[in-house]
DNA sequence: TCTGGGGTCCTAGGACCC
DNA sequence: TCTGGGGTCCTAGGACCC
């Protein structure tokens, strides 16, 4: 089996970086996006950031902590969209398969591009000088003949480095590392191996039944993303609310937003959930599917707002609410409900009827209609 | 001065169907 | 007359990612 070349691309403090691109004044210093206004957490951290021990995920009143002097700068995610965009154009100029993995990181395949770009090594290369030149943004990079490794290569290789790990190599490369490593092991999978003496890559090797599940090396039966994707719009409140008044009047705010990205992106949704958060941190989703797909504020209010009050009450305190939309799709019955329901029971009547013609031959059903069964 | 907001994927149980 | 086995859809929760 030919062996294909997978090209990790992972940008260094990408909506940073960006920020810096955009106001040279902040070049060379520690920024921080996000974070501000007290509550909300850091995003992106500046390398400068980062020696004074800000992080992502770090909440902003820790970073203003470790960093005083940091630039704070509100997050800004359209920018950082369109410059996501530029980057993966240049991706797309050495390979038709890019593979967007999220905002700032991509799969470029690389197998059979040799003859146009000469080997591997060095079209990785002259693909971040690019990004570099180009748009003057920073990034890193991992090559190697599997996905996985190639994604933890390009971890190590940050901030600005490039890690080859030749054919053959992979599991020598792979065998010291820390398991934490590994895309899909986060702090629960990390703590369960921890209590097995599973610190290092090579000892999760030496579990078969367990290295199977993370780390997929063989990639023979990779599955397919279903890609059935979401739209949701969330929001922590600015003091917690307990009635439901206020929460409906946030509630209508998230529709909103959730029913003009649908119809921006012409869809429909089927499956309606609502998030709720209460000042313990519980977090509980209730979700409903409609009989009809929707995008309009007023249907998708109607149901959430119902589920809403189902779920509050008690006197238990709110902190956040949020609104999703799911098994979306590109178009909606507009039929009257009568028609409609009436089809659906005769696709329902059908199937039986397919049903019975397939365990008893194709003649024995023709009476079975509702009329017939009706006198 | 507690812990954002956008997502995907997986699992597990129950309802329902044939 | 005590009971199988397959499948799909729906719901809820949780781990994880950036």
């Amino acid at each position: 089996m030919a062996m294909g070349w997978y090209l990790h691309i992972d940008m260094d403090a990408f909506f940073a970086s960006v920020e810096q691109v955009l106001d040279p004044s902040m070049r060379g210093k520690p920024v921080i996006v996000g974070g501000r206004n007290g509550r909300g957490v850091v995003t992106s951290a500046s390398y400068e950031a980062r020696k004074f021990g800000v992080h992502s995920a770090m909440p902003g009143f820790q970073a203003k902590k470790l960093c005083p002097d940091g630039i704070f700068v509100p997050n800004r995610r359209r920018v950082y969209s369109e410059f996501s965009h530029k980057v993966f154009a240049i991706l797309e100029r050495y390979s038709p398969e890019v593979h967007a993995v999220s905002i700032d990181e991509g799969i470029v395949d690389l197998t059979g591009t040799d003859r146009l770009f000469g080997p591997p090594l060095k079209t990785a290369d002259q693909i971040i000088r690019r990004i570099e030149t180009e748009l003057g943004l920073p990034s890193s990079a991992g090559l190697s003949q599997s996905r996985v490794v190639s994604k933890i290569a390009a971890t190590l290789a940050k901030p600005r480095g490039l890690i080859y790990v030749p054919p053959g190599s992979e599991k020598e490369f792979l065998i010291p590392l820390a398991v934490e490593l590994i895309p899909g092991v986060g702090p629960k999978t990390h703590k369960l191996f921890s209590r097995k003496e599973i610190k290092t890559i090579g000892d999760l090797l030496k579990r078969p039944e367990l290295a199977a599940r993370f780390l997929d090396l063989g990639e023979a039966q990779r599955r397919e993303r279903r890609h059935d994707h979401s739209i949701g719009n969330e929001t922590t409140l600015d003091k917690p609310l307990r009635d439901k008044e206020p929460m409906e009047a946030v509630l209508w705010d998230l529709v909103e937003e959730v029913g003009s990205r649908l119809r921006r992106e012409e869809l429909y949704a089927r499956c309606l959930t609502l998030k709720i958060r209460y000042t313990n941190f519980q977090t509980i989703s209730r979700s409903c599917t409609l009989p009809a797909p929707t995008r309009f504020d007023r249907e998708i209010f109607d149901v959430v707002s119902d589920l809403l009050r189902q779920n509050i009450g008690q006197g238990r305190a709110v902190r956040l609410l949020g609104v999703s939309a799911s098994a979306l799709q590109s178009s909606g019955w507009q039929e009257p409900l009568f028609t409609r329901e009436r089809r659906k029971s005769w696709e329902k009547l059908y199937q039986g009827i397919d049903a019975l013609r397939h365990k008893y031959g194709e003649n024995t059903i023709g009476a079975a209609t509702p009329r017939n069964r009706s006198r």
